[in-house]
DNA sequence: ATAATAAGTTAGATCATTCTAACAAATTTG
DNA sequence: CAAATTTGTTAGAATGATCTAACTTATTAT
């Protein structure tokens, strides 16, 4: 069985796999916040328990064995966040922090209970898929608001970032999931964007923003 | 900041000091299942922040420090029992080993979003207390079934032990907390108790049974 | 009060996870 | 392409948590 800190590796794995699977040391270390020296041994012994495929001087690759207990704690980790905002009141910029200590519980029925509760969801609060319990998650090819034109009236689905901050900004100006915006204009300049929605008919926001912001084009 | 390991330590010690708060460190080493020179490290370990007072030969005690570090642990370990039996479908006997686990989450909200769902409990699914935020724990003085007389009417109030195969015996029997019994007669030989309840007009409790069983006395 | 037993300690080792310093390979750039 | 830079590896060490074997102190029984 994975310990703790083998199964933070492996997420990390999964969440920075290119197309073609593959993940370099450095960005490893970088992402866990570790040193390289540290990611390299860790890498190596994965490997051993067949987590990960690795050549020295390779790109890392996780196994398909690999791939699936790494969608599972992510399973863990956004059906958690979930129950937190949907059965515990917790707003969604103070969940991640927790679901990242939860999603190392071993216990199958508090999962599979969190799951029931909330009706078998398919999405976490950020918008992010929820893997099935095999291991399986839903591809979905959302488009940034940054690169939308002006006239379009689209709906905020989901997030490239959830940090604190940035959920903060958004609950600032009451940008939730859902929200239907209509992109007003473009500045050429900046490349910010002015949109109108519920109670905000004239908002600026920056490319920063907007380049986060993945939307499902409604016309 | 105290490690899982750390915490464990503290809760043990916390569990098996007697009158005079002292634990010998053969007993700490049983209860944990680790060897006597394991947890006389830990001992060690555990001195040099101040949790446990400890000299050579001696019986540890947990300094007041230590001592509400454990009793806030206690607390998270039965708030989560708790929830997970009112809030989550678990039967009594399916939460311990996850509690055991939750309780080292680090995320003081979790816990109070808890507690204000439950509705403050002060007891956990077994009938013990559940210390309140500040480490203070009620001490209650409840009667063995086993030293009450024939005649006698009590309700049971809390368990002595807590396994999985002491709950799962006493579902099948339908005993529950708050199960009102009535004493009708004692073994001589082997000290067992005939009992009626409910819909059970004569039960058979083994004293093995009836000294885990502890209750309030009705009349 | 010895001798036997139990309890507790020390020494030395292992395993997981991490680090820094030094070195080597691969990639990028002029 | 050769030099500079980036990326990756090895070596060696530290810390926390654990173990077994050997020894010491304390307690119990004769
Ligand atoms: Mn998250
Ligand atoms: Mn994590
Ligand atoms: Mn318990
Ligand atoms: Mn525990």
């Amino acid at each position: 069985m994975a310990s703790t800190t083998e199964e933070n590796y492996l997420k990390a794995l999964y969440n920075l796999s290119n197309t073609q699977g593959e993940v370099n040391i450095s960005e490893l270390a970088l992402s866990l916040k570790v040193s390289m020296p540290t990611a390299n041994s860790m890498v190596k012994s994965l490997q051993k328990s067949d987590w990960v495929i690795y050549e020295k001087y390779k790109p890392v690759t996780l196994t398909p064995k690999g791939q699936k207990e790494a969608a599972l704690i992510i399973r863990k980790h956004r059906l958690t966040e979930m129950f937190l905002v949907k059965k515990m009141g917790f707003g969604w910029e103070e969940v991640h922090e927790v679901a990242e200590q939860i999603e190392h519980i071993h216990a199958p029925k508090f999962f599979e209970r969190m799951d029931e509760m909330l009706g078998y969801p398919t999405m976490d609060p950020h918008g992010s898929p929820i893997p099935d319990n095999q291991g399986r998650m839903k591809e979905f090819s959302y488009t940034p608001l940054s690169t939308c034109k002006p006239g379009q009236t689209v709906q905020l689905t989901a997030l490239t970032n959830s940090s604190t901050e940035f959920l903060e900004f958004l609950n600032s100006r009451k940008l939730a999931l859902g929200t239907e915006l209509k992109v007003l204009s473009r500045e050429v300049y900046d490349l910010s964007l002015v949109v109108s929605y519920a109670n905000h008919p004239n908002e600026t926001l920056s490319e920063k923003v907007s380049e986060r912001l993945l939307v499902r084009i409604l016309k």
